[in-house]
DNA sequence: GCCAACGTTGGC
DNA sequence: GCCAACGTTGGC
């Protein structure tokens, strides 16, 4: 099984906005980025477990866990003219862009911060903590994802 | 293929 | 609002 971190900004959509979906599952359409498609695209299976990580707001941080349930299938969005993520270049017979479908499994007891985060020297190679780096989609190692879930009742 | 200009992300 | 760090675009 593998680990990632899923980034989204509150005010878009965040942690409880999942939760109130219906089955509590959403596709994490509008991904725009190879590195982070190739992810979704490739590696992304079934039953691997998702850090919903909150950006672009007051506090940012690790707020609760998901899993995929279902793999890769074509990003409609993008072929929609009056979506935010069109992409002309894209289109049902070729599509350039993917998602895959998550499910909410719970909330962490608290915000478990970047701030925080960066203070673990455990976390060191953590891609989310790697200079400059903007992916939305990263692989979190089983290491570090227990050493993060560790931290919830720290 | 190079690279400057531009747009986006996202922490602060 | 600022700005660093990219990724993308397009002229050449």
């Amino acid at each position: 099984m593998n680990y990632w971190l899923m980034k989204s900004e509150p005010d878009t959509f965040g942690i409880d906005d999942l939760f109130n979906r219906p089955d509590q599952t959403e596709h994490w359409d509008g991904v725009r980025n190879y590195q982070a498609r190739n992810m979704m695209r490739d590696d992304m299976k079934i039953g691997d477990q998702v850090f919903f990580y909150h950006s672009n707001c007051d506090e940012p941080g690790i707020v609760g866990i998901m899993q995929v349930v279902r793999e890769s299938y074509p990003d409609f969005t993008a072929f929609d003219p009056d979506d935010k993520h069109f992409d002309p270049k894209s289109n049902p017979d070729k599509p350039s862009w993917y998602m895959v479908d998550v499910k909410f499994v719970r909330k962490l007891s608290r915000n478990i911060s970047l701030r925080e985060l960066k203070l673990k020297p455990e976390l060191a190679d953590l891609a989310l903590l790697r200079r400059g780096n903007r992916l939305s989609i990263m692989p979190v190692n089983a290491e570090q994802w227990a050493f993060i879930l560790g931290l919830e009742n720290a």
